[in-house]
DNA sequence: GAGGGACCTGATCTATGACT
DNA sequence: AGTCATAGATCAGGTCCCTC
């Protein structure tokens, strides 16, 4: 949830973007000073002093954020430190200005209208993409279905893609897939298996040799382009402070299949790789693949699903990680 | 004590030249 | 041609010092 609203001074002579999120409002130093009509190096140390007293917990208060804005002509990414309303509320009454009490009424009664309008808005949207969401699975678990006893020819794939593709075109008219749909603590997070490079890249290498028997790999399938595989298995088990950054084995599964098909860092087979991958990683950590005697997810459906994953448009990758944990995770 | 100007530090980008 | 290092420009955030 993030909103921008404009306050204007009283006197019109102003105005400040104001970003309300996570229930309360955000402004970087320079809209402080802004509002308060003071020059910057006044509210730094204000909010220096503020945080030096404790009247206030810099932890809790403060939030970095990652802008990116227009400087001398070209776009410039900065971490910019957002202050919340208690520190612009804190700041208001040192520097004892009219801007501040007109600012925090003003603050208040926003803040009580978004809630409420945004509470309602929040929540007709959860419904609509877990509606959405769930036709998505049905169709892909119906397509393992009927076609369990066979491989999926090329047309039916085609088939399958218009199929997928409308249901993503639906999921797409979202604004955004809400981050907290997903009930993460189903996931699985003992890992016991870390991915790496060259147990991966033999697992492939046995791929390969068994797809010649059988004449259906080229010279170049499983041909590693350059280092872009290696930094994939990296990105999978990148850790911040000791803790994986894909806490569970659905998730850096997922990730897998998602980068390795997304990113084709293969000159050949990367679908099939992708898709190989992901099954052999979720064996070796021993993650239940059946479900009551049934795989939850058989060759079709992981055609399916990686078919669906190469035609996605790449600004709609959290909503496929998602919907490939889903089809995996225990429910 | 509050306010403001001058100045410093750090981060990020572009441009440029040397090197492979 | 592509990569890397460096300098310069710009801005955010902070400190120092002076004035009121």
């Amino acid at each position: 949830m993030n909103k921008v609203l404009i306050y204007k001074t009283k006197d019109k002579h102003s105005q400040v973007e104001v970003r309300f999120d996570q229930d309360t409002v955000w402004l970087n130093l320079n809209q402080i000073a802004e509002l308060f009509d003071r020059d910057k190096s006044v509210i730094s140390r204000h909010l220096g002093n503020i945080f030096k007293e404790k009247e206030l917990d810099r932890k809790s208060t403060v939030a970095k954020n990652a802008t990116v804005q227009m400087e001398a002509g070209r776009e410039v990414g900065r971490e910019i430190e957002y202050f919340n309303l208690d520190a612009i509320i804190s700041v208001g009454y040192r520097v004892n200005s009219k801007r501040g009490t007109q600012f925090r009424q003003w603050a208040t009664q926003r803040l009580k209208e978004y809630l409420i309008q945004g509470y309602s808005v929040n929540q007709k949207r959860l419904k609509q993409v877990s509606e959405n969401l769930h036709m998505l699975e049905q169709t892909v678990k119906q397509i393992q279905q009927t076609g369990s006893s066979e491989n999926l020819k090329l047309n039916e794939a085609k088939g399958l893609l218009d199929i997928l593709g409308n249901y993503t075109r639906t999921l797409l008219t979202l604004s955004r897939y809400d981050s907290d749909s997903l009930e993460t603590d189903k996931l699985s997070k003992d890992i016991t298996y870390e991915i790496k490079h060259p147990e991966a890249r033999e697992a492939i290498v046995q791929l390969r040799s068994e797809l010649k028997k059988r004449k259906e790999s080229s010279d170049l399938f499983g041909n590693e382009k350059d280092e872009s595989f290696k930094g994939i298995l990296g990105n999978i088990v990148q850790t911040f402070g000791g803790e994986y950054l894909y806490h569970s084995i659905e998730e850096q599964a997922a990730h897998l299949l998602y980068f390795i098909i997304k990113n084709h860092p293969f000159s050949d087979g990367n679908k099939r790789i992708g898709a190989f991958l992901f099954i052999w990683f979720l064996e070796r950590n021993k993650h239940r693949l059946k479900k009551s005697g049934e795989p939850k997810i058989n060759d079709n459906g992981l055609t399916a699903l990686a078919l669906l994953v190469a035609q996605s448009d790449p600004a709609h990758k959290e909503l496929m990680i998602k919907l490939v944990i889903n089809l995996i995770v225990d429910v």
